[in-house]
DNA sequence: TGGGCTGTTGCAAG
DNA sequence: ACTTGCAACAGCCC
């Protein structure tokens, strides 16, 4: 599921349901989510917390609490968070953990079982590295074609390997990384030390637009993807390269192609991309 | 039926 | 030091 335009379609949502509700119970079916406490401290410090805000930053959600400590989640391929203002309805699918609030409940629901939850501080470095090492998010102002030209430059490898490297830019995964590079016309194959200052700079914008593009969409819902209501994304529609090999590109009706770079399947047109 | 695929990334091995 | 490949897991599709 979740790359940067779905962990901040959530996140979005979640803004404006959670700040202000306590948590007056934590319920966890599959302790192995929590990463860096025991299940019982876990509960112990959520439990009489209140939401302040929730953040993110490349595919990393942090819902901020009142206290010394807040929640960090990693939803990784299919991971949920949803809120319902009804704490008796149904729990979603594959609820693994659930936070019972004052007003409602918030889930944590992941088929794959591959998510991440972290309890961080609430102030400073959290403390995982993987989080801590980031490069500059892909929506934000210091992801920059002058920024992406030098990260490129340093090497030679696939420049698609290259902007799913969370250390490069945060927020990139597979659909995405396919879809800016077609709207470049870069393909993914191309040694990153390859591509041109210009390149550059057209690749450094399809990254952010194809991202706000699915953010205004509601994100993508390809197989997993729910939104925070719950609800599937509508950017499946926005999708060039995607999910459509053998189909004809919209541009220039070439098949599209399926081939494997950096261990990922990935999409592209053999005559719009060079 | 069974094998291969899936949106992520930590780790081991090359 | 850098890069690649697999493992973690469960479900879906052919």
């Amino acid at each position: 599921m979740p790359e940067l335009p779905e962990v901040e379609t959530v996140r979005r949502y979640l803004d404006t349901k959670l700040p202000g509700d306590r948590i007056t119970a934590v319920t966890v079916d599959l302790p192995r989510l929590i990463k860096n406490r025991t299940e019982d401290a876990f509960r112990r410090t959520l439990t009489d917390r209140v939401f302040r805000a929730a953040d993110r930053k490349g595919k990393y959600l942090i819902l901020r609490l009142d206290g010394p400590e807040s929640l960090m989640v990693h939803l990784r391929m299919t991971g949920r968070l949803v809120f319902q203002e009804d704490e008796s309805l149904p729990d979603p699918p594959y609820t693994r953990i659930r936070f019972s609030l004052e007003r409602g409940k918030l889930t944590y629901g992941d088929v794959r079982t591959l998510g991440d939850l972290w309890i961080i501080p609430s102030e400073g470095k959290t403390g995982i590295s993987r989080y801590d090492t980031l490069g500059p998010d892909a929506i934000g102002d210091a992801f920059t074609p002058d920024y992406l030209y030098r990260k490129l430059k340093g090497t030679s490898r696939a420049v698609k390997a290259v902007i799913l490297d969370q250390t490069v830019v945060a927020g990139v995964g597979n659909i995405y990384a396919d879809e800016a590079l077609f709207l470049a016309g870069i393909r993914p194959s191309r040694h990153a030390d390859r591509v041109t200052k210009a390149e550059s700079a057209k690749l450094c914008e399809a990254i952010r637009s194809v991202m706000l593009g699915s953010i205004e969409a509601g994100g993508t819902t390809f197989r997993d993807f729910l939104d925070g209501a719950g609800h599937e994304g509508g950017n499946v529609e926005n999708l060039r390269v995607y999910g459509r090999d053998g189909e004809p590109c919209t541009v220039c009706g070439t098949e599209i192609q399926l081939t494997k770079i950096a261990g990922r399947g990935t999409r592209y047109c053999p005559k719009c991309q060079k």
